[in-house]
DNA sequence: ACGACGGTCACCCAAAAGAGTTACGGGCTA
DNA sequence: TAGCCCGTAACTCTTTTGGGTGACCGTCGT
């Protein structure tokens, strides 16, 4: 008997949850708690194999119920609830022994592919996975003089500076930067550069 | 001889890191590295008393550079440094056992308390303080307008579509970009936007 | 051997950016 | 209250960018 125990004190959230979870293949029953006095009075009597739970509830919060839990049930599994950035509560949950954690934006494949992955492997431990959007995957190739040009950019010198710098003339290095621009989407010369911090080409 | 190694891939923030960290007092010597390969190859030679280590770093990653400094050395400390919402490097470092985190904007003077604190107690756990001051080093301020202007930057928008977006006039938008230049020490768009991203302003 | 690609360069042209300057109102602070 | 920073906006002027296109020369792989 598969059960898991979804905590979060927002109803519609809780809601949602439920449902989602409810959706993994293997999963027989899913209870619901408001908060984390909830999840610890109802413990002793009902186990489940899974707690989601909430880092941010009022009355206990996530982190000490974490805690309670722990010490009352080594072997329990937890996965912290997140919104945003709650660097705070996802560290010290998982200091406390929080198996992981989701976002709570996380798509809902998302979601199910970490509960059955955590309900799968009793010892899982901590597989983020934050959803890359779209285009994650196909890292576009620079050539070596792309990438020249575009730390040349990066550090804020012309076309010319950067034709100097290189030996080139400044229609060469113009052409490069077309040619780059084309490869990365960029629409100028600032939006190459931030794709090139965010694709690790340049630093 | 107490003495803090500061590791991070970014010569500026290294540099404000360094000077920051030496301000701390007892701290006799800060050594630098810039990735997690070099830390482990000095740490047999060279240990520290207190490691900061970037959590995002080209190579061996912050988190699995924690791992192996561990396994070499049980009792190494090391505090994560961590620019936004770094979920998944901070929740894997703690995991790891990196002994807390620090927000790359957090002050100079949470910095050091942090540091101090960690120095004192060998035991020190996780006292993630998050301040929000800035101005770290010399770590630039932009206001929030600017940092606006910035990020459409570095989405490829040009100033007349930023002004659009945020119902300015194009001549507005060319005015904040010119003070975040000055403030960034920026020579253009693309060199604000490389130092935005080496400044974690933007992502 | 042909084609694709990369590196080099040139020319034209419209659009954008950047520098300099001025200005006004609001808020905070010394 | 005077000063300073921020946000807003406009104006001028010069430089730079970015797109389009065409071209020549290697190298590589098919």
């Amino acid at each position: 008997m598969t059960s898991v125990l979804v905590c979060d004190d927002s109803p519609l959230a809780r809601e949602a949850l439920r449902r989602a979870v409810a959706t993994v293949p293997g999963v027989e029953r899913v209870t619901t708690a408001a908060n984390g006095e909830e999840v610890l009075r109802r413990w002793g009597a009902d186990r489940s194999d899974l707690v989601l739970m909430d880092v941010r509830m009022p009355g206990l919060g996530g982190v000490e119920t974490v805690r309670r839990l722990l010490s009352a049930d080594p072997g329990a599994r937890i996965i912290m609830l997140t919104v945003a950035e709650d660097l705070d509560g996802v560290a010290l949950a998982v200091a406390a022994g929080a198996r992981g954690y989701l976002h709570k934006d996380a798509s809902r494949a998302e979601l199910r592919a970490t509960v059955t992955q955590a309900l799968a492997d009793p010892t899982w431990r901590l597989a983020p996975r934050r959803l890359r959007s779209a285009e994650m995957g196909a890292a576009p190739t620079l050539t070596a003089r792309e990438i020249q040009v575009l730390e040349g950019m990066s550090h804020g010198r012309s076309n010319a500076e950067i034709g100097r710098e290189l030996f080139l003339s400044e229609d060469t290095v113009k052409t490069h930067a077309r040619r780059l621009f084309k490869k990365l989407g960029a629409s100028d010369r600032a939006h190459a550069v931030a794709l090139g911090f965010r694709w690790g080409l340049v630093r």
